[in-house]
DNA sequence: GGCATTAATTTAACGTCGTTAATCTTTATT
DNA sequence: AATAAAGATTAACGACGTTAAATTAATGCC
């Protein structure tokens, strides 16, 4: 099996397992029910994610690949630091309400002893997300569109926390 | 069994909730192993919580109280804006410093089919502890001691956001 | 005090879960 | 074709949330 057969696999068991969120929410997911939704038996997903933290953290991961991925396509061909902020601002929260699921799926914890370092996990996966922000923020400085009284990440803190 | 017997045998079960969760974490904590540690069967706790979500529910409540309280503590005698305000910042990393897990406590997120509703619970009970950080910017307004550019719930919002 | 009723608790049970180990089946290699 | 390996399946374990039946404790009434 190559890697490329192995990462397909990976994959597929993935959208079952958004497919059996979507339809029932995060309780329900479990090896079971994802197995039955891809018509394989529950324990064969083990070979491909090793607990169920795994396939949920992988889950998340790909949510915040999305919506980076809406982020990052929004910005194509806009220029401007404005024009680049507002769009970014409409692709997220468009990607927000077009798929709530999604959207849902970035924030929430997984059951697990150490919270505190999940909740650093999180707080990563953030900052990563926040990146397409932080560089548009960056550039408009660069470009004398804006002056900051902060650095661009910190900014772009702020920019997301204020829009929640 | 009077209404102050029942609170008061609520709050015996949180405290073995408590118990349990500071001693092997959140995956940890069950009906059983709370009833374990309580010296009761399994099933005594429901006639006082009626599901798993109703007890964690009531325990972050129960954070967010005791952080409240060492924030109003702090506050107790202080006057001035920047003084209030400043007892407010030590007494909130305090807390949350000395009592971690109880800290932690606050922001995790159940299991739950309904993710939204969840969300907007969880927004609420932190506006509620935003509270005392928003009644000190307003008696600060009031009194002239500070000049903001937004209304203070605003303001307490950024500075949540920005402690964290 | 004895008895009936109600409340509080316990025990038993069901279906589901995460996970592991043993077994079977397919595939590739010699 | 025989064999080794990898992939997938089944069986099993202990624990879980929850409910219903059974049991114990407490209360009000005569």
């Amino acid at each position: 099996m190559t890697e490329a057969q192995v990462q397909a696999r990976r994959e597929q068991i993935l959208d079952a397992t958004m497919a059996v969120f979507e339809a029932d929410g995060l309780e329900a997911v479990s090896f079971r029910r994802v197995a039955a939704h891809l018509g394989c038996s529950y324990s064969a997903p083990y070979r491909y994610f090793a607990s169920k933290d795994e396939l949920l953290t992988a889950l998340r991961a790909r949510a915040f690949r999305w919506m980076e991925q809406a982020m990052l396509e929004a910005l194509a061909g806009v220029t401007g630091f404005r024009a680049r902020l507002a769009a970014l601002s409409r692709a997220f929260i468009d990607a927000a309400l077009s798929h709530p699921q999604r959207y849902a799926l970035m924030f929430f914890e997984l059951p697990d002893t150490d919270l505190a370092q999940r909740s650093l996990e999180l707080v990563a996966a953030k900052r990563d997300s926040l990146d397409v922000c932080t560089q548009v923020i960056a550039q408009g400085e660069a470009a004398g569109e804006v002056v900051l009284d902060c650095d661009p990440l910190t900014a772009s803190h702020l920019l997301w926390a204020g829009a929640h």
